[in-house]
DNA sequence: CGCACTTATGGTCGCATCAACCATAACTGT
DNA sequence: ACAGTTATGGTTGATGCGACCATAAGTGCG
């Protein structure tokens, strides 16, 4: 399971410097479930780091784009159609030795989605799971090659997106109400917000959000209106979290 | 100048469908020059698009991280240091066929800089110069590859990094006056700030820039203080520029 | 020197926005 | 009818910002 068997003829002039290298997707998937964020991992069942958690994730096969790629591998190893996800590219992972076959470039995606169908295992992954992303964060859950790292940019990321762009839009589902997707800010950057002042914020945004007239009964409480996302993406301006006290830089 | 005599033995077992890719980066190095932005691009010395004007880039070599690998390549192509730059990555492009000579995959770095000496070509490029962005946007100035689309998003982001981040001072010198920051945003956006709400937005946005104690003596004019960029580098509230009438999205 | 010119810096005022808070509406179950 | 619960709407005091004006501190020139 080691890259020899390779050879380069005269690919290049200074090509001892310069070899091959093998490209791969992995996806850092999230979605909010009981009031947590969650991270879609698999069991890895293949070596190296056999057994051990990973982000899904795979080689680029020939004639793919890395967007169709990472489609791909989501279906395959956990049964999920991300059509309808938002991804996103993260950034690219290629340090020399981070993958103990060679030089192993890896594109992190970053998708958001709905509540989704508890994942079922795939072909090269034994089991497909959810995990609350404190248990990673927190050291609790280990995970193969650099995943861990990746994961912590993944979520940099996505707290920024959502002060910045409508990006909590898609982790509800087709329709939501304004307290659905106060909770996915709540959850994400774990502090409460004013429903009130969230709801004129959130409305006076043009393009955010857009009411389809229908209404949802909760099991108690007043009937909440119904909104499906609007067209923008950027917002502006942003939906700025109050700034923990203490924080520097 | 075509991928043969390569072989890939029992490399994986859906083996056909995988192939090994080879691993460049590319650099949109961007500086303001004579009250204009201006991206740095060389002459191709070599085949494909022999002649044609290109961001610098090239192969990352075996034993390097990308990070390296750019800074070689812009100190090889433009003869330029660029371990005091702003360096950050952008994307990975690698859609099967954006090169003829096969799959060639590209982490496209950004990278922002104060007037840099005037660069001199290297080794595979028989010439580097700095270019008006403007002639590249409105079609002018051709490029080789996709390095166009590539370029376009590079200008996207940094138009996006001025408003959220303190990026703005990375294309001033080590100590520079408010109105060299202001410059760098009227610029960048196109449009003209007021130079004394300017004044009072960053100096109540804590930590963006400092204090010197010195002072520099214009040709005419009043003197002005001189700062250096703070630690802060994300800004909050950030500097939001007036929305151009008529945007949409 | 006095003066025009130029650029930096500082202040004022009216308007929009925001967070904290209170009030009301509309449903459920008892 | 009434308490409990959740959604929605409004008020208010403080803050921030854009447009605009005023002053400071240099230069060069008669």
């Amino acid at each position: 399971m080691r890259p020899l068997g390779v050879r380069v003829d005269d690919w290049l002039k200074d090509s001892d410097e310069v070899g091959p290298s093998w490209l791969t997707v992995d996806l850092a998937i999230f979605t909010v479930r009981d009031d947590q964020l969650m991270v879609l991992l698999v069991e890895r069942g293949l070596e190296p780091f056999y057994g051990m958690p990973a982000m899904p994730g795979g080689y680029v096969q020939k004639n793919e784009t890395l967007r169709e790629g990472a489609l791909r591998e989501l279906a395959e190893e956990a049964g999920i159609d991300g059509s309808r996800l938002h991804l996103e590219q993260l950034g690219t992972y290629a340090d020399p030795g981070r993958d103990p076959r060679g030089r192993v470039v890896t594109v992190a995606y970053l998708a958001l989605g709905p509540d989704l169908p508890a994942p079922v295992g795939g072909t090269d992954a034994t089991r497909a799971f959810w995990a609350p992303v404190a248990h990673v964060e927190d050291g609790r859950l280990g995970l193969a090659f650099d995943h861990r790292a990746i994961l912590t940019e993944a979520l940099e990321e996505v707290r920024r997106k959502l002060e910045y762009t409508a990006a909590a839009t898609a982790f509800c589902g087709e329709t939501f109400t304004l307290t659905d997707l106060r909770t996915v800010y709540q959850v994400i950057w774990g502090q409460q917000l004013d429903p009130s002042n969230f709801r004129r914020k959130v409305l006076n945004t043009t393009g955010f959000v857009q009411p389809t007239g229908e209404q949802w009964l909760p099991p108690t409480g007043r009937p909440a209106a119904l909104y499906r996302r609007g067209q923008a993406w950027l917002l502006n301006p942003p939906l700025m979290r109050a700034e923990t006290p203490g924080q520097q830089s």
